[in-house]
DNA sequence: TTGAAATGTAAACAAGACTTTACATGATTT
DNA sequence: AAATCATGTAAAGTCTTGTTTACATTTCAA
């Protein structure tokens, strides 16, 4: 699962900390969802949907894996 | 976070059983994400809106709790 | 009305998401 | 150079998501 956090929060002009606070989540979530070692919860994931006013396919984009 | 499974499944004629085969995951899985005992993962709810090529957002609801 | 299929549920466990604390690095700024 | 800010990372722990096995209940066709 790819996503375009990291370019959104440039667009906002937002630090990890300030995402992280906005959505309710620890600074070292946003950091390892943006480095890609796990995904974020579905209610996660529609929080910033909200906050970025974006959908969330437009947000990440789904890779197949293992399963 | 409310979600259109059940009728989704009614729609396109499938058993619990047969939706979890198609998306991978246990028969409770499928059955607990309906009785809304927990939201699925971020990649499980991608694979539902390919199957049911439906946006998330039109499969899943977000509500707000806690958080 | 029996039998099979579909659903509901539960318990124990594994795996994934997330927190807290903590420290290290790089980039600014003073 | 020293302090500060933003980011990267790690370990231990908690909570949520998902599995497996198992059994009970509902439904519906034979």
């Amino acid at each position: 699962m790819k996503n375009r956090l990291k370019v959104l929060r440039a667009e906002h002009d937002m630090t990890q900390q300030q995402l992280a606070d906005a959505l309710g989540v620890s600074r070292q979530t946003i950091n390892a969802i943006e480095k890609g070692k796990f995904d974020p919860s579905l209610p996660l994931a529609f929080k910033m949907s909200y906050l970025f006013n974006r959908s969330i396919e437009r947000i990440f984009e789904y890779e197949e894996s293992a399963s």
